[in-house]
DNA sequence: GCCGTTTTCGGCCCGACTGTTTTCAGTCG
């Protein structure tokens, strides 16, 4: 059984432990065993294999014994067990907003709901109004978090939502009783995927910011007006949490509110050990806890961290990856900035399935500021985009050229986007490659391959000489198309050992390779290049997402091959080759 | 169930809002 299998099993036996009523911490213990597996950066079947598991912080002995059973043998009694008391489809009911454990028992234990069909139907009919604890409000509530469920499944690609995120920034920002403003949580982590827009407002007229929130012409209904915050789901379904504090309450809010929690618990455990309770509004005298030093003046986000003996931890890196001991260490990267940026690749035009000309791409790319464009149409495999065959391609080649004639301090690199076919070889011979001034391959057809045939497959690619980066790795379209089955770890060794460059696409739909691979590559000595799979000159602003992502992988401009200025890259780029 | 320079027992983050209650439980983040 695979590690993500054995997280999910984790993820259900405490969520069957809290049906049971079982002690808090017990539960959590078995979350927290599932989160520590879903962050292991060592390959999981190579850590089950040396028993290595104990070392993992988050998992005990109680913890090793049954991942191990789950690894080995797929099975476990002690889940069998616990499953065999509620009824399969139970786990559905803890994805209704508004229903927690507590409630889901009562549902199920007074009136047998075990399916969100029959939960609507007992709703309906009063019979979920007339229980104790619950009534008639309850009920409209859980209805209308059905209705919720099914519009939206509550899940936003970042790129989807960052335009009303900015534009309730801006009329936040701009509201005259507003001093500060903040849009915090996983947009300002620039998670790929968000559930909520979080805002942290600071003000002295709590009342009147919060009543014009909620009256916001975006808003489509108010899941909840308090004094200090309020909940609204804005209408393209998003939920849009606002908090209000006052200034100086603000930076710990804004920490608080950023998040993620598990960054924020280690900042609270940091806090106790100097006798401090730090919560959303200020740093406090721990009940119970000798006070170790004084508590400092706090007035910037800055000012908390040094307070806890941390450098600044920029928010894409606030995830409990080891965020917190660099910090300490003063060994944070100086994450590449979107400035950094001085050209890219991966970019389509109309020969293949793009909008734009060259000449239009070339011209948006300078408007942005850079100094190069990589052009890598799709290939003849590609039929349904268009792909262009060896004829065509050599023939946008040549116009490559000419065009370059023309630019001052600008350039065209000419490549293409090769199909990786089904057994590793490549669309294009390696004469014709070799004209090229650079080579992304990518796979676009056979997605059911087994895990070990798709990445036999990929390295088979990768280790052509010609082949300068790997396209959007996994093939992932975020909330539309898993990823196809492949071992990233073992590509990434493959790209090490090979030379190429990994891409990190920055179409918001992909943004692939994800995140949290980009530690493991950069370790590995693997080269990133953002790019930004434009099919439109539109789509070369997609780059700011990529850039993003990058953060979030704990990338510098170092590590980033387009951050170099044109002069520079035309030897990284055929490096390999040489 | 996990963890440990307060170390093998006894902690484990905590505040806001809602709805159902007459002082609090449940949910959420």
């Amino acid at each position: 059984m695979t590690k993500d299998e054995i997280s999910d099993i984790l993820e259900n036996i405490a969520r069957l432990l809290e049906l049971k009523g079982e002690n808090p911490f017990k539960i959590r213990a078995y979350t927290n065993g599932a989160r520590a597996l879903d962050t292991l950066t060592e390959d999981f079947d190579k850590i089950v294999a040396r028993d290595g598991l104990g070392e993992v912080e988050g998992i005990g002995k109680a913890l090793v014994e049954k991942i191990t059973t789950l690894a080995r043998t797929g099975k476990l009694e002690y889940y069998e067990e616990l499953r065999e008391q509620f009824p399969p489809d139970i786990f559905t009911l803890f994805d209704v907003p508004g229903l927690g454990a507590k409630k889901i028992k009562a549902l199920y234990d007074q009136l047998g709901v075990h399916s969100l069909t029959n939960l609507e139907r007992v709703c309906r009919d009063g019979q979920v109004a007339a229980l104790p604890g619950f009534g008639a409000k309850t009920a409209e509530n859980i209805l209308k978090g059905l209705e919720q469920l099914k519009k939206s499944a509550g899940q936003f690609r970042l790129g989807d939502i960052s335009g009303l995120a900015e534009s309730l920034l801006d009329d936040l920002r701009s509201h005259p009783r507003v001093s500060l403003v903040q849009v915090a949580g996983s947009y300002r982590r620039k998670k790929p995927i968000v559930r909520d827009l979080d805002f942290i407002v600071s003000t002295r007229h709590p009342k009147i910011v919060l009543e014009d929130f909620v009256g916001h012409h975006l808003v489509d209904s108010v899941l909840a007006h308090g004094d200090t915050k309020a909940s609204v789901i804005l209408k393209n379904g998003i939920q849009c949490d606002i908090r209000v504090v006052k200034s100086e309450e603000y930076p710990f809010a804004v920490v608080y509110f950023t998040g993620s929690k598990e960054h924020n618990v280690r900042l609270r455990s940091r806090a106790l050990e100097r006798g401090w309770s730090l919560n959303e509004y200020r740093f406090s005298l721990a009940e119970g806890r000798e006070l170790k030093e004084p508590i400092p003046e706090v007035y910037t986000e800055a000012d908390v961290y040094r307070a806890l003996g941390l450098a600044f931890v920029e928010p894409e890196l606030r995830e409990d990856r080891g965020e917190i001991a660099a910090a300490e260490a003063g060994e944070l990267p100086q994450l590449i900035e979107w400035q950094n940026l001085r050209g890219t690749f991966h970019c389509h035009t109309h020969a293949s399935d793009g909008r734009a000309s060259l000449e239009e791409m070339a011209h948006a790319a300078e408007d942005l500021g850079l100094q190069y464009l990589g052009i890598a149409d799709h290939s003849k495999s590609s039929v349904q985009a268009n792909g262009l065959d060896e004829k065509r391609l050599l023939e946008q080649v040549a116009r490559i050229r000419e065009l370059n004639q023309t630019f001052d301090g600008f350039r065209i690199f000419a490549g293409t986007e090769c199909d990786i076919r089904k057994d590793g070889s490549l669309d294009f011979s390696d004469e014709i490659l070799a004209q090229l001034d650079y080579v992304v391959v990518s796979v676009h057809a056979a997605f059911s391959l087994s895990e070990v045939e798709m990445t036999d497959r990929i390295i088979k690619a990768i280790s052509n000489p010609y082949v300068t980066m790997m396209g959007h790795l996994t093939g992932r379209l975020l909330l539309t198309r898993e990823p196809y089955k492949v071992n990233v770890p073992a590509i990434i060794e493959a790209a090490a050992a090979t030379g190429t460059i990994i891409e990190l696409n920055a179409n918001p739909r992909r943004l692939d390779m994800d995140w949290q691979w980009w530690p493991l590559a950069k370790e590995k000595g693997v080269r990133c290049s953002i790019n930004p799979d434009a099919h439109s000159t539109a789509g070369l602003q997609d780059l700011i997402f990529g850039v993003g992502s990058a953060r979030k992988g704990w990338l510098t401009r170092n590590d980033v091959i387009n951050t170099l200025p044109l002069g520079q890259i035309e030897q990284e780029l055929a490096r390999k080759r040489k």
